[in-house]
Order: structure tokens, then C-alpha cells, then sequence
DNA sequence: ATGGTTGCAAAATGTTTGCAATGGC
DNA sequence: GCCATTGCAAACATTTTGCAACCAT
């Protein structure tokens, strides 16, 4: 999906709750665009700082609320005390995380997915999202 | 395994480390495994002082932090910028959590364990721990 | 006696919020 | 013009830390 394409679904979601699409989301939308891979929201504050764009701190964490809710972007990490986002345009995927130089590696198993879906109708659980983290030393720290 | 085995074994431990073992980390040890299931920190501060235990909030941090090097509570779980800790006596297992009611729950799923080795081994990545964490609706939610 | 440990309060970190001014629609 | 939004700073929540007094070994 392109950026305009996304941008409009953004648009259209904000009106859709009644709320308002303004410059300062539509500059958080597309710095967020422009990252690849996974960003911390006081990365993201400090990139926005940086290029002059006048959007403030409190609105960054609002914006990422609002995205978060869309399903734009999802909370992938919780690792020292610090959440990590990425946008969730490509498929569902998981997260090798280095304890020593912090990088973090994405894969993605169908079987896990599939043995999930498994546990929660044993457990009567309707799940939402899930996060799988595992914690190591990675090839080069190793 | 005994509660007297396992202070012996945390006592090794920190001796080991050229620590010290002090009546603060054996209350602080004690408490935690009077406790079942999950933990907050704050929590275990909370109940410290109710008991008028005295041991300051900063050491609980201080003596998880050495629970947490040797193995005996793992961080499970990361959740609205909270850590929750638990006891790792039990075999591994992950957790289903409710976004409604905050209930947490436990389930193992040895064909999980067995494709996050697969995994690992794909990208030549030494795990250490893992979480994996289910988002959604309990069945008494629901 | 030595050097790790404690409690305290202050600091650090990450995130949220109250409020007056601003700006979409 | 209405009402959501913004920026700011203050508030919050969780965790860490500097330091002087203390205590296990």
C-alpha cells in the first residue's frame, strides 16, 4: 500500500470518530512513514525536533494512541522500560531481541500462529494481539 | 522444591557473586515466595510494609534485580508500563492476558518451545528467555 | 576493618493530563 | 462558532541512584 493510500485511510478513520485531521497528525503519520522498521516514540520526538517540524512531544504520544487504535501501528516491545512501535503493514511477525546490542530481528511461523489460535479455544480466550519476544545473543554479538 | 532449599540456593548464590546475604534480601525472598502466582513490584512493596517488614522500596528493586540474574523470577510480563514478575519454579509457560479485567492466565504448549529452538536456530541467535504474551478477551469477559 | 548494603530523598525516565489558546470543519 | 486539538508545563508512575550511616563477613 502506498503512502497516500494509507494517509487517506488515516483521514478517513479520524473523521469517522468525529475527530480532526490536522497538519500536525498528517506530519506524525508520515514521519512514521518514513521509518522502515521499528521506532521509539522519543525517537520519533527527537527526528520531528530535528526537521523543524512544529509538533510537540504530548501530541506525538496522542497520535500514536489514535494510530495504535487504527491498527496502524502496533506495540511490538516492552524492553527496558521503553515500548517499541512499528507499523503493521506487513504480515504478523515476531521479534528476536539481542540483550547485548539491543537489535532487534524479525521473523514469522505460521505453526506458532496457528498453535496459538489452538490454546485460545481451549482456553475459551478470543484473543487480539500477541507479542512474542524471545531474548538472546544474536549471531554477530555471539 | 522446599522454600528452605530455595533461600539456601539464593544464599549460594549471592555469596558466590562476594555479596551479602542480609536479613532485607531474605524477607524480601520470603515474600515473594508466599506468593502463588504473579507479582508487581509495588505490590510486594505494599505488602512489605503492611506487614511492617523493614525493607525500603529501593531495596524490593535492588533484590529483584538479583532474583532476576540468578533465574529464580522472571519478568513475564510488560504491560501498561508495568513489570510483572513471577516466581520460575513451575516448567515454562506463557500468558494469556485479558484487556478487560487485567486476569492473567498460564498455559505451556511444549510445540511452542520446540519451533522458538527451530527458530533460534534459523538465525543462529542464543535465546535466554522468552515471553509471549496473548491479548484479548477472557472467557468470563466475554 | 573492609567493602557491600541500606534507607532516604532526589533524579531519571517514560507517559499522561489540565488548561488556555488555536484551528478544522 | 463549535468543539476537538495543540503546546506547555505540571503531574504521574515506575525505576534508578548518590550518599552517609550501617552491618555482614
Amino acid at each position: 500500500m502506498n503512502k497516500e493510500a494509507i494517509k487517506k485511510q488515516f483521514k478517513d478513520f479520524v473523521k469517522r470518530k468525529g475527530l480532526k485531521f490536522t497538519s500536525q497528525r498528517e506530519s506524525i503519520l508520515e514521519e512514521i512513514l518514513n521509518v522502515k522498521g521499528h521506532f521509539e516514540i522519543e525517537d520519533m520526538v527527537k527526528r520531528i525536533k530535528e526537521k523543524n517540524i512544529p509538533v510537540s512531544r504530548a501530541t506525538v504520544y496522542r497520535t500514536l494512541n489514535i494510530l495504535k487504535e487504527m491498527g496502524l501501528v502496533n506495540e511490538v516491545i516492552k524492553y527496558k522500560n521503553k515500548t517499541i512501535y512499528e507499523i503493521s503493514l506487513k504480515q504478523h511477525h515476531d521479534h528476536l531481541i539481542c540483550t547485548k546490542c539491543g537489535s532487534i530481528i524479525e521473523f514469522s511461523e505460521e505453526e506458532i500462529e496457528k498453535l496459538q489460535d489452538k490454546i485460545c479455544k481451549e482456553y475459551g480466550f478470543k484473543p487480539e494481539t500477541h507479542r512474542l519476544e524471545i531474548f538472546g545473543i544474536c549471531k554477530n554479538c555471539r
